[in-house]
DNA sequence: CGGCTTCATTATGGGATATAACCATGAAGC
DNA sequence: GCTTCATGGTTATATCCCATAATGAAGCCG
């Protein structure tokens, strides 16, 4: 990959001071890492994500938990098919529409080895970046990403970018259950 | 500064405090942003990148710009095509195969619109963030995505991630003008 | 000339994500 | 008790981004 050599910077011209852009090249490359590492456990880095908030939070709804991770339910589905299928989490029913979500021993397990390789995948990825470093790089990261605002406990949940929101039009689908 | 508020920081787990994560959420944030702002202009951020690239570099071979870049060359074909097609660039012939890229007129004329309106997103996205931090943060980014390594003047082109490498095919194809 | 390499292209598939439509259940109102 | 509405989960579909494989043709070199 070219850089930011003087030589090579021309190629970039004022890219490299571009944060936008520097961010797409720093994410993709700490994936592909990520990737790479904990590809022996065949997780990716969403099913990783996922993991460690049920573990953290046991019996959390389907709805909360995407919610908390910002992806769509409708993707947070198959998502959870999978890990499900792999015998690491279960879903409980709790009261015929809602499921709350739990680890199974095997899932609390392989996010053991996950945790294990992901410090490794860190350090890599981090180089020789201190402490303090990295942990004003993550206060900075959260505060772009607003990860750092204000208690959205009562908030809408979905608040994410539909003004008008509502579309309380009735259809089909069904909380049906996966494993009976 | 671990970011989140006690109450949410439990939904996340230990997750706050992955650079992984914070990197996902703020590279979303501001691409989501990004586009956004410049949709107006209906360039999205890899459209934007390409154009600064070639204005920095006219002529510049469609190889080294998408090696520059980061993006297969394959997929490079296509964003090229839309952007001529808009008649923002152009690609000039060199010898039958190698085509040199420049921008229209027309095309350094949105990118200097363009340019505005990234420093409106930049501005907006950053919030109140010092000179320093912001340049801090660049760096490490850089630092992190390996773009700070020293120049691949004669560097493999395609060394990312094939260990054997070779394939030795055959081919047939065409570096056929596409605007005769 | 003949083989290898380079440059550009096409075709194709996977992964992630957004949206819309939809069923069911539970809660609220009359 | 029945209607109304919001909630939770699911399906289906489209799109975007990126990766790989294979191809065509031109340039390079002995």
């Amino acid at each position: 990959m070219d850089a930011l050599h003087p030589e090579v910077a021309g190629e970039f011209g004022p890219l490299t001071k571009y944060v936008g852009y520097a961010l797409r090249r720093a994410q993709l490359k700490v994936f592909q890492d990520f990737i790479d590492t904990l590809g022996e456990l065949d997780l990716r880095p969403a099913h990783f994500s996922v993991l460690t908030v049920i573990d953290a939070n046991p019996g959390i709804l389907q709805s909360r938990a995407c919610a908390a991770l910002g992806i769509q339910k409708a993707n947070f589905v198959p998502l959870l098919d999978g890990l499900q299928r792999r015998g690491l989490l279960r879903r409980v029913a709790l009261n015929g529409r809602a499921n709350g979500l739990h680890l199974t021993d095997e899932g609390r397990k392989l996010l053991a080895r996950a945790r294990r390789l992901h410090d490794r995948h860190e350090r890599r990825v981090l180089g020789v970046m201190s402490a303090l470093e990295r942990k004003r790089l993550i206060a900075t990261l959260s505060r772009i990403a607003g990860l750092d605002e204000v208690s959205p406990r009562a908030a809408p949940a979905a608040a994410r970018r539909s003004p008008s929101g509502s579309a309380a039009a009735p259809r089909r689908g069904s909380a049906a259950k996966r494993s009976p």
